[in-house]
DNA sequence: ATGTCTTTGTGAACGCGTGCACAAAGATGG
DNA sequence: CCATCTTTGTGCACGCGTTCACAAAGACAT
């Protein structure tokens, strides 16, 4: 999951909680398919199973909107699309910049989930001026320069980076000083903000490590003792002895396998895409 | 917050909780940073003004792995760069597989972060015979009929899918069925399957609606009554009128752009590039 | 050794989120 | 109009996660 929000006392937003924020767009997209397919109500419990999720919980959620439902029938699809749709401010139009155009920046860029949901990509931007004047997926890109003047003349609270790890944080200042209130941050870095800015973080090397976690667990519980050292006794002391030898063999443990001679000493490479 | 696991009774991972392990990766990219730098040890303090967290949850984290800590000095970044990567399982090689080479597939596969932490991308993977052969970020794509084949050859047991939502699904199944069990999603589809599997989600669409939220709430705070509607007394009944009113202006903005032909009809359309 | 000072490790309290289980609401049929 | 049946809306209890606050541990100076 993406994580990452900043500051903010948590459930403060007018009552509805964050976790039930997280979701609303999960139920929106559910809806949504239900819309076109022309189906008038849907219980929670459909609902629920086309979301992914319980439907006491998916009740509870909607419960915190008003009630929007009908004992004994359901849900209204269209009116229910109409108030998630509403509460999430997707009736209005949202401006975005997206900041970094490389692969990934690019990518973003042609998402057609974009446009679909209130969001418009407003400019392309990015600090090599061998893109600016290029267009991608329609949109000339341009240069960083002209950041400040394009997120005045077009009234952007949005903005997204895609930038390498470097260059973040002194982006997210530039858009934050020039009225950025919001942020969605591919670079893995950690983004430091003023009070009332929003950040959220997609990281995909986060995501990887994460599995990777649960995928090793899985590996030594049909295989115990196969783990690289006892590692399950986790809670014993794994003595002095195993500190040092850890010591010196540690370091970037892909050394050894070795396989490409991917970056050079930096290991923390921020790369071209972060994610 | 790449959010989305599957099933599974949360904390059971031998102790350690699944928010502790979802922060594991923010300290290990904090400390090898400071590692580069050639700093012998940190104070919680630092590290976690470094990864962005509490101190005392930094504290609490670790205590879970163990007692690392040196009091009244701190922690040997090099030791716990260590003992963070093996318990993540990243001290080992993890064979991945990316399906569907879109833009976003092929920012994926640029990513130089795979690399650098014990992930090897061991394929790409489409369905599209006019990619098969090309090679993207050196390595070749292959077809999906090879898809199996792969799997089994290079022992891959994480799948990351890139491919437009409508795909994505058949995909997941033919990688678990192919030995694959855990699984990266960047589709906007909530994918279904077998217990024992780990599913993560990535939905920037999802991301952004939570951002606009937020931003909404903030326009609606500094300029009370300015909402499209009354807003706030959201318990209110936006009548039936309402209800019309949003049904055609809100639809499928995305076409109009139309750069590339990506499917026809499906307005949910998935298009290239999900996330 | 002894004292002081720093920083860890953790007990305990609190709050949010989840899920159960059920009463109330309303549709539907006779 | 009444009975029955379906499905919502929610009170309640439980558990995870966060944070505070402090005692214990160790470094370091004298």
């Amino acid at each position: 999951m993406a994580t990452g929000r900043t500051h903010r006392p948590a459930t403060r937003s007018r009552g509805i909680p964050e976790a039930t924020v997280a979701r609303l767009p999960l139920y929106l997209r559910a809806l949504t398919a239900l819309s076109e397919r022309s189906v008038p109500t849907v219980s929670s419990e459909e609902l629920a199973a086309a979301a992914g999720v319980n439907s006491a919980k998916l009740r509870k959620d909607f419960s915190y909107l008003g009630s929007y439902g009908t004992r004994g029938v359901g849900y209204d699809v269209e009116y229910l699309v109409y108030q998630i749709s509403r509460e999430l401010g997707l009736t209005q139009d949202w401006p975005v910049v997206i900041v970094g155009i490389g692969n990934l920046g690019a990518a973003l860029a042609n998402y057609g989930g974009f446009a679909s949901r209130g969001f418009r990509v407003a400019a392309l931007i990015d600090a090599d001026p061998a893109l600016t004047g290029r267009t991608v997926a329609g949109i000339a890109v341009q240069h960083t320069d002209e950041l400040e003047k394009i997120i005045d003349d077009n009234g952007v609270s949005i903005g997204v980076i895609a930038t390498p790890a470097g260059a973040a944080q002194q982006v997210c200042e530039r858009l934050v000083a020039a009225g950025v209130t919001s942020i969605l941050n591919f670079a893995p870095t950690v983004l430091s903000v003023p009070d009332g800015v929003d950040v959220r973080k997609v990281d995909l090397s986060i995501e990887l490590q994460i599995l990777a976690f649960h995928e090793q667990r899985k590996a030594s519980e049909e295989n115990p003792g196969a783990g690289i050292d006892g590692s399950l006794p986790a809670a014993e002391e794994p003595p002095v002895v195993a500190k040092r030898a850890a010591r010196n063999q540690t370091p970037a443990a892909g050394a050894e396998r070795s396989a490409s001679p991917d970056q050079g000493p930096d290991g923390d490479v921020p790369a071209v895409m972060p994610a």
